[in-house]
DNA sequence: TAACATTTTTACCGATTGGTCAAATATTCA
DNA sequence: TGAATATTTGACCAATCGGTAAAAATGTTA
């Protein structure tokens, strides 16, 4: 909840905010999460995340207008962290070293944090209503930039040639199907709720995937 | 809307059903599937169902005796239409036919049925509420006599040494993600709504991708 | 065509939805 | 302290929710 206080959220945008409101937005935007990530948008109700929230609704509602300004609150302030670890990619870097990075780094995200990957998963596939710029603007530019990086890799025979906008689009998928299918993927493999060994598997077979094909020595 | 009639779902379990029946029930079922894939179970309405059936709430109320009942049928129909492209994989097949070809299936099934791709996506997020004995029975059989496939192929030297059910984890995350993902996809590659050309670039890259790396000469 | 079964509609129900309002209660700070 | 401000609450609202009952309309078949 801690990473969800303090930001520019809520009714009033500008002025200086209260010890309680801090700690009250953070508690809404926390239970908005664990609401929103199961339910969609839709299928969430103020009533839940207020009971979640540990409020009343009018209370909830002193401090966001709407339901649909909680939600894009929600979502602006986690995309910065949905999208660290590939910001986190460098040129410099040794290919190796920097897509394994950053599989571990995703993989690490879908194990601790699933609700905000379905959260994502559950916006975009609903069309993205709410964060459709966002995607068009600063996601595109990202990628865009990342995979110039990649690009340059290729061209400088360190990686095979492929389209690098493929293999981000591949790692995201990969990465988050263990947050978003987790149900599936625990039925599959018989795996308790609290058992978290397969994330340690998976990010062996991943590394294999992607680095054996891709880099070339 | 074809492929969602004569099942044997409504009200009457057995008896024979009328014409009307029939037609009426496959109508009810795709719209469901329309309203249920956007929006998930909880945020999808029995009004928006009847209007995107063109029928009225009463009238689709007379197939179907509830709204989870039309989410239920809906799934256990498409469940097996949805795995039809793991249960043709051929331990006798060369290993990189077999899965190429999975491959090629799955991501045929993202671009021609995103739809139904979100259907399950949703109700796996949501913890498979409606299907959970279906993934603990069903799936996690077909995926252990399939692995069991790959596996074979494994100690036959064909096939580089990975744990099986990630391999399959891994083609249903990328493939599924083309149609699950697509707004954001889009996005990206900055591509109209009605272009599928990036679907030949994904085939071409994930059978690289897992050809490449997974299968020996 | 008449009797019967199926289908559709109209009118409605209580519960829940997102959201408002004014009054009551805490908190802050001069 | 006390006045100003920030927070919380309960009562409430129109709209929508999933679903029902019964009559009206349509289809089927002897």
């Amino acid at each position: 909840m801690r990473d969800l206080a303090g930001q520019q959220t809520g009714k009033v945008a500008s002025k200086q905010k209260t010890r309680i409101q801090i700690s009250n937005e953070a508690k809404i935007l926390d239970a908005a999460l664990e609401v929103f990530s199961q339910d969609g948008f839709r299928g969430a109700t103020l009533d839940r995340i207020a009971i979640q929230a540990d409020m009343s609704k009018p209370n909830l509602l002193y401090y966001f207008s709407s339901k649909e300004e909680i939600h894009i609150a929600l979502l602006r302030i986690l995309l910065d962290v949905w999208l660290a670890p590939l910001r986190e990619l460098r040129a410099e870097g040794d290919p190796r070293h920097e897509l394994g990075g950053y599989i571990r780094r995703k993989l690490e995200m879908s194990r601790d944090l699933p609700r905000e990957s379905r959260l994502f998963a559950n916006e975009v596939m609903r069309g993205a209503q709410h964060i459709a710029p966002l995607l068009k603007e600063d996601l595109a530019d990202l990628v865009g930039a990342k995979a110039a990086i990649i690009q340059g890799w290729i061209d400088a025979g360190k990686i095979a040639p492929c389209d690098p906008r493929h293999v981000i689009f591949a790692i995201w998928a990969t990465t988050q199907h263990y947050a978003d299918f987790d149900v599936q993927i625990r039925s599959v493999l018989h795996q308790k709720d609290d058992d978290q060994s397969h994330f340690l598997d998976a990010e062996k077979f991943l590394t294999t995937l992607f680095l054996g094909q891709l880099i070339r020595n």
